[in-house]
RNA sequence: GCGGCUGUCGUCAAGCGGUUAAGACAAAGGACUGUGACUCCUUCAUACGUGGGUUCAAUUCCCAUCAGCCGCC
């Protein structure tokens, strides 16, 4: 088996997992958040600044390597891992997202799905044995079964066969895979936002006996208290032995939120991509970088913050950055958000650890939030 | 001093008789959740150098004036 998941141990206060995950390229604690590195590359970091922000696995993209450079490509570099200087734990995510995400783009059959690239405009067709042979060829640590991604809205019938595909896939998909010594698969957990088909969808999975669930199909435009209903009833369905992974999810609140509906592993292209754009996420609220109220702030952005970012940069220096269309504001910027993120999954397990994470999930959002949630 | 050209939002710049006076940049605010994203959305000139005149109507035509630019002495 590629990996074994270690339950540690429950919190009291909400039943919160804190937990072990044993890799082929190392251990990682859980619960935990996964920087998006979609392209062999978490965006304007490298591996050694990630490491230093305590990053112990990064998500990477079939989709994308697949269309460039191309899965050959980095199997002849030696793999995902030597190809980008990260010798961490690697997850890869399979393109279902992708083909959600796509649109106008693919046509999906039972087969597979053709689709368009949207880089120049060639014609593909990705099927669950394609998929496992690029995942393989990859070569992460852990490999994504290749899943449809339900919109929001969409109604029972549709949700219903395209879960049952997925789950068709998924059998395909383990079929196909051949290096389960080094690579785990994870079933991908559909439905939607309907109780009936998420067991049904878990049931299914369970029954493929796969070494990790992610549940999917979540974060995609529903109200968030929609989501936590979703996850009320999903997480409990699945495996306490293996890990749980919520695809997708990265704002704070639905982090905590995750977590104590039992949730171990969390992806989000959000710290990244809002930093990007000018937002960070600090121990008291978001904060717009671009705002005219930081032109002569020479504050830290976070001064709770440890991270390089908070240590040396003021909000007046970040915002004349970001203005001026600097690089180093992405990066700068990017640096905190992760760390913020990683380090509140810190945070977390430690409350975990103490039974007390809903205390911390409290006082968290009433500093993030300025609000109860109560 | 004499010719010529130009004066429209902070900047660049369309419009040249009847327009809600384009657009771009800047500025201000917002969004972003298994990355098609240094992207996207919203707001931003009762005002067209100034003063007269012609006209039913003038940013658009005429005159004067001021300012800038280019020539020539």
């Amino acid at each position: 088996m590629a990996i074994k998941y270690e339950l540690i141990k429950e919190c009291k206060q909400t039943g919160a997992r804190l937990g072990r995950l044993h890799t082929p390229h190392g251990i990682i604690e859980t619960p935990i958040f996964m920087p998006v590195g979609t392209q062999a590359t978490v965006k304007a970091m490298t591996p050694e600044e990630l490491k230093e922000m305590e990053a112990q696995i990064i998500l990477s993209n079939t989709y994308h390597l697949y269309l460039r450079p191309g899965h050959d490509l980095v199997k002849e570099a030696g793999g995902l891992h030597k190809f980008m200087n990260w010798d961490r734990p690697i997850l890869t995510d399979s393109g279902g997202f992708q083909v959600f995400s796509l649109g106008e783009l693919r046509k999906i059959t039972e087969e597979g799905v053709t689709f368009q690239s949207h880089i120049d405009g060639s014609k593909h067709f990705l099927s669950p044995e394609k998929v496992m042979e690029i995942e393989n060829a990859l070569g992460a640590d852990i490999i994504m079964a290749f899943d449809e991604c339900a919109p929001y809205p969409a109604d029972h019938d549709y949700v219903k066969k395209s879960l049952e595909r997925t789950t068709r896939w998924a059998v395909r998909c383990k079929d196909a895979h051949t290096n389960t010594e080094n690579q785990a698969l994870f079933g991908i957990v559909q439905g939607g936002m309907y109780k009936d088909l998420r067991e049904q969808s878990a049931k299914e999975l369970i029954a493929l006996d796969f070494p990790g669930y992610s549940i999917g199909g979540l974060s995609v435009g529903e109200p968030k208290e929609l989501m936590y209903e979703v996850l009320d009833y999903t997480a409990p369905l699945l495996p306490k032995d293996k890990p749980r992974y919520l695809m997708g999810v990265g704002s704070p609140d639905a982090l905590i939120e995750g977590v104590i509906r039992g949730i171990d592993m969390f992806d989000c292209v959000l710290p990244t991509r809002i930093a990007r754009n000018g937002t960070a996420m600090t121990s008291v609220g978001k904060i717009v970088i671009k705002n005219a109220k930081f032109t002569r702030d020479f504050s830290p952005l976070d001064p709770n913050c440890s991270c390089y970012c908070c240590k040396n940069y003021t909000k007046a220096y970040l915002r004349h950055l970001y203005k001026a269309d600097e690089i180093l504001s992405s990066r700068l910027m990017s640096t905190h958000n992760l760390h913020f993120l990683i380090d509140l999954m810190k945070q977390v397990r430690q409350a975990i650890m103490e039974d007390r994470l809903l205390d911390f999930r409290n006082e968290f959002f009433e500093r993030y939030y300025g609000i109860s949630h109560l």
